[in-house]
DNA sequence: GGTGCAATAT
DNA sequence: CATATTGCAC
């Protein structure tokens, strides 16, 4: 007599899912559970975490597992973990007393997959509402800062600059001081599909007769320079999640984020794929056992979006920590490669 | 308070 | 090297 206790909210909370497939438990916890409750910090502004976790916040497996559909449990009841260990010092006083103000966040990895979510958010916010706040609430990570964002959106920036800068590779007349410096940046954003309206070209750009396009794309400051076409329908949805996100900035974690972009990644003449982690794995899941050269690799990324993130475990990489967040869907599609060489 | 950007630090 | 942090102007 307990399987019909209240079909109402829980047959619901299944309808919410898409798919299990799709759709996994976004809210993880970002810091380490020693460190959040060290923290446990009095919810900063930017700080969504805190003990409202509506999320379960599944197992936090240090290693990689598959998130496996082992009922979610629906109640939203305060699934917090504590942490069984952390130098909390000698006595495992709660916390409070300790100067855990102090503490730094492990520097954020920015993993191909957040990146993209990055980008995305960036396409769908428009470059003129695309601000570090407004992207951090779209992009809905626990854990992650303004700052995080902003100072990737700074590095972003600059390699759309560089894009523009270098069409097919021109060198010489221009800004030579400028592509060393950010050259590095290259690795990560190429991972990602630059949306064409992001390569606005300069205001003074010598063009001919470009008048007549309204959707041309001539005009960064004052045009609206992301609504195509045929981006209309996701576009509602997107401002409506926009507007969401931005109204209700004070509890984002009820606010699922929206997936399904997966197109905007399509230059005129040709969409290029991306494979993203072959290349290079991101610090934190790489070898896991350590022998042979076992490795990570996504046999389909499908293009579409994948899922929510999923948090990985700080690493601790020579003498600092990093955080690595990557997608659940990249778990599911993840093939441990039995050997490399 | 928030943003953008350069410089600087880790 | 990749981020983080800081300083400053808007």
């Amino acid at each position: 007599m307990r399987e019909e206790d209240e079909p109402n909210w829980f047959a619901r909370w299944e309808e919410e899912l898409p798919t299990p497939d799709e759709l996994m438990p976004l809210s993880q916890t970002l810091i380490t559970p020693g460190l959040a409750v060290a923290f446990d910090i009095p919810t900063s502004p930017t700080d969504p975490l805190g003990a409202s976790r509506p999320r379960p916040t599944p197992q936090p497996p240090p290693h990689l597992s598959l998130p496996q559909d082992d009922t979610p449990p629906p109640a939203p009841p305060a699934h917090q973990y504590d942490s069984p260990e952390l130098g909390a010092g000698g006595g495992g006083s709660g916390p409070g007393d300790e100067p855990a103000r102090t503490l730094k966040r492990p520097r954020l990895v920015w993993t191909p997959q957040l990146h993209k979510r990055f980008v995305d958010a960036v396409a769908h916010l428009g470059i003129k509402n695309a601000v570090p706040k407004t992207i951090m609430q779209l992009m809905n990570v626990d854990g992650l800062t303004r700052e995080n964002v902003a100072s990737h959106l700074q590095k972003y920036r600059l390699y759309l600059k560089r894009m523009q800068g270098l069409p097919s590779g021109a060198a010489g007349a221009g800004g030579p001081a400028l592509a060393a410096a950010d050259a590095a940046t290259e690795h990560l954003f190429a991972s990602a599909p630059v949306p064409h309206h992001f390569l606005s070209r300069g205001p003074a750009v010598p063009r001919g007769g470009e008048g007549t396009g309204a959707g041309g794309g001539g005009v960064p400051d004052q045009f609206v320079p992301f609504v195509q076409v045929s981006a209309l329908q996701h576009h509602q949805q997107m401002a409506a999640a926009a507007a969401a996100a931005a109204a209700q900035q004070q509890h984002p974690h009820y606010y699922h984020h929206q997936r399904h972009m997966g197109h905007m990644g399509s230059p005129p003449g040709g969409g290029f794929d991306h494979g993203y982690l072959m290349r290079q794995q991101p610090a934190g899941i790489q070898r896991p056992g350590g022998a042979g050269g076992a490795g990570i690799v996504a046999s389909t990324l499908t293009g579409s979006y994948a899922g929510d993130l999923d948090q990985g475990a700080g690493a601790d990489v020579g003498r600092r920590k990093e955080l690595t967040l990557f997608p659940t869907g990249l778990q599911r599609d993840a093939v441990i490669t039995g050997s490399v060489g």
